[in-house]
DNA sequence: ATGAAAGCGCTAACAA
DNA sequence: TTGTTAGCGCTTTCAT
């Protein structure tokens, strides 16, 4: 019962047909004839035949998947892209290959190695902080990236990052507040850029002091939310409400500051980025900017497969909308200062 | 510039060699002579010259790659256990292909597509919801599991899933909870009933009640904690202590319960199971029994690695340790019932 | 130590 | 509508 997997040819031999009818059958039915169908089709039953990816890329020059660089797999962020990106490549018959750039030595040159490597028909780059210089290569693949980036190398799909954060300080001065702070991505990250920038012109719309010792460089991590805490709460001087570049931050800076035995938002005010699931399972609810990820993946994917179909290497850049997501971490600031 | 890609006839060209010999000294230098040798990697480097994976692949009868089949892609706990197969796989040289079992119609069929398609040398299967039926498949490759998974179809690295629970009720009812109650996964899950096993046992033992009112069923998402949470407040005579089939649910489950006014540990007690990040982040830190996943991923693929490499096909499987992590969410029982 | 040659399994011209 | 045929790019005997 264990024998060897039929091939096309044994499709062929038990249908009474040749190897070319059998592959017609199985990629354009409508080309063959009726009874002929029926018989290859049969014949496929009986055998078990399954066609064998490789050797069909191979005559086919193409690999039937695509790369997908992530700077850090365990992060749920990425996940959700990663879901949509698969709810599309999937069902058109691409293989999703995960390539995290944070395990190897230098980030760039495994960008470099991909696109050189022939290994993908397409990638798709989720990581922020790669350079575009390591792109120009020859022949390479068609790429996107589902990441803010420098320039517009490549077609990207965004989302409103300065209009979010833009979203985040209006709230927090329509409740009143008057000291606002920031707790940033990290430093190299283009995310961490736009959102600060969406940040500084908001305040400067409303007229709201921009004090450089109010915001915080953090890395989007828990972790580097809490730290902002600590720091927020050894302040003299401390703002009243806060936008933080993304949720984990905002989890981490608010679970810090209650353990501190502070109240949210009696005591501050916050505003998050991402509107991760957890967001409305803490109490209080944290008050978001939602971007829709598996959305972010779902475009992502179907703008890389247009560019792999058509060969069309200059698809128009997408930007996804965010939404504000109100919530009860944000409220009236203090009366007292 | 945008010439096309070499092949390997293009460098045994430019070296004044054969094509075996390019190929010799690419996977096997040793037998080939020094000076050949140089000539040949001399060439390559001009040339810019990438073996073409596929046909290498289609020749030698494998494929370079290994299918990862999971539930949901958008939870965190698959993607740090993602995480730990990639960091082995990866350096292996193979690629990982992801494939989400719940965006297609069913399941199992899925798995089986996966187990005779040939498009993978080796499976990793994360959903402890298919059925172990599917996987008589004739000439299928090898499988590990990274679940429970009902009986010893296959090798597997599972987790002490009933020493976990007994951990969290011990800890419970050496705070002096009389009255636990639990929240389970979903009913078909082989986690829900190894761990729901290991709540009996250890309450059995321990000579506490195990009342079935108190075993409430959930999906292991923060929703389900939530509605679990619901359905303790309503009730009459309530638990003063859940121990909780997973931190999700767990965030979900405390989170509800302060909103609705009350408070973690003074009114309930919670334990949880995973240790996923936002355990310790939360307010209170949340008490839970962690289980390495990063290591849980890195071990099934090693064990898979060496099945595909050695051809055996009843590699022992794996039992990763839990550790017990004390936080601030179980505390004492409330004095007054 | 090296080369010649035979495919791996499939698809796509081109003919018939 | 179907069959014949020529590879896709590579690895691996088998000779030399």
């Amino acid at each position: 019962m264990d024998r060897k997997v039929a091939t096309i040819q044994d499709v062929a031999r038990a249908a009474g047909v040749s190897t070319a009818t059998v592959s017609r059958t199985l990629s354009k039915p409508a080309v063959v004839a009726r009874t002929t169908r029926d018989a290859v089709l049969e014949a496929v039953a009986q055998t078990g035949y399954r066609v064998n990816a490789t050797a069909s890329n191979l005559r086919r020059q193409r690999t039937g998947s695509v790369i997908v660089l992530l700077p850090n797999l365990a992060n749920s962020f990425f996940a959700q892209i990663l879901s949509g990106l698969a709810s599309v490549l999937t069902p058109a018959g691409y293989g999703m290959l995960i390539a995290d750039t944070q395990s190897g030595p230098d980030p760039d040159q495994r960008l470099a190695h991909y696109l050189s490597s022939g290994q993908a028909d397409g990638i798709v780059v989720l990581d922020g902080a790669l350079s575009p210089a390591a792109l120009s290569v020859p022949g390479r693949p068609p790429v996107v990236c589902a990441c803010e980036w420098m320039g517009d190398a490549v077609p990207s799909v965004r989302v409103e990052n300065e209009r979010g954060a833009a979203l985040a300080v209006g709230h927090l001065a329509r409740l009143g507040h008057r000291h606002i702070g920031h707790v940033t991505g990290p430093g190299d990250n283009v995310l961490t850029q736009t959102r600060l920038h969406g940040f500084r012109a908001a305040l400067d719309r409303l007229g709201l002091p921009m004090r450089a010792d109010w915001v915080l460089e953090g890395d989007f991590t828990m972790d580097s939310g809490a730290a902002a805490a600590r720091a927020w709460l050894a302040m003299q001087d401390r703002p009243t409400g806060l936008f933080l570049s993304s949720d984990e931050m905002a989890v981490g800076f608010m679970g810090e500051v209650q353990r501190a035995g502070l109240q949210v938002p009696l005591d501050v005010s916050i505003v998050g980025f991402d509107n991760i699931e957890i967001a409305q399972h803490l109490s209080p609810g944290l008050t978001t900017i939602r971007q829709p990820r598996t959305d972010i993946g779902a475009r992502a994917a179907e703008l890389l497969l247009g560019m792999i179909e058509t060969g069309a290497n200059d698809v128009p850049s997408e930007i996804i909308e965010v939404e504000f997501i109100p919530r009860s971490s944000a409220g009236a600031p203090p009366k007292v200062r």
